[in-house]
DNA sequence: ACGGGGATCGGCT
DNA sequence: GCCGATCCCCGTA
């Protein structure tokens, strides 16, 4: 199987942020996958990131970013849901945010949950990815290296191709430490949000498994 | 295409 | 009460 491992999870939250663009998000929902690749991920340092959860410790709300790497931390905020992967040492309180994904399989779902828009508008933003995928509070601590509804994984189908390019910028919609830049993207990809602000140039995707 | 404003609700002060 | 790791809709061009 491809599912990514704790030993991944483990690592220090930028490079696992990194990695993760261009890994497969899979929600089975009784043998049906639906699922996306990851193109777009901020990173959530520690108690000293001023923008994180974590930064005033603990909390019913953020306990789950305090777990083991490799739980789902999925938090709610303006009536909506979003999802974060719990990353470094038990108790670190590291997450990366998944902002963005490419629809990948169970496109007839998406299309129905985000009301029939244009593919563009099913993934595109951590709070419609959640949407598309079904994903809310009760999926909240789960464990993404052994749940059968939802995990990460390699697909051999992608990492054969052209490498991309990782860009950097701030992250979206916080306004402190609002100058770190914590915000990972595939360079191009048309699923990535905030596509005019970044001045990025409309282009065709190509994916392979990043080195390094 | 781009920008501004309102909706919406759980969690915290 | 207030405020957000957001989204949608409706202006303008």
């Amino acid at each position: 199987m491809n599912r990514l491992n704790q030993t991944f999870y483990e690592q220090a939250t930028v490079s696992v942020a990194r990695q993760l663009l261009g890994k497969l998000l899979v929600r089975a929902e009784g043998g049906i996958r639906i699922s996306g690749i990851v193109v777009e991920v901020e990173a959530y340092l520690s108690s000293d990131d001023a923008a994180s959860h974590s930064h005033r410790g603990p909390k019913p709300r953020n306990q789950t970013m305090f777990a083991r790497s490799g739980h789902l931390y999925v938090y709610s905020i303006h009536a909506k849901y979003c999802l974060n992967i719990v990353t470094e040492a038990a108790g670190s309180g590291a997450a990366v945010l998944i902002r963005a994904l490419e629809p990948w399989e169970g496109t007839r779902i998406m299309a129905q949950r985000r009301s029939n828009g244009s593919p563009r508008q099913w993934t595109t933003g951590p709070a419609r990815l959640c949407q598309a995928l079904d994903v809310d509070r009760s999926l909240d601590g789960v464990d993404l290296c052994s749940s059968d509804q939802i995990w990460l994984e390699r697909s051999p189908r992608i990492t054969t191709q052209i490498p991309w390019k990782i860009t950097t910028s701030p992250r979206i919609g916080i306004s402190s430490a609002a100058d770190l830049p914590l915000r990972f993207f595939i360079d191009g990809n048309r699923f990535v949000s905030g596509l005019a602000r970044l001045h990025q140039q409309p282009r065709t995707w190509a994916f392979q498994d990043h080195v390094s």
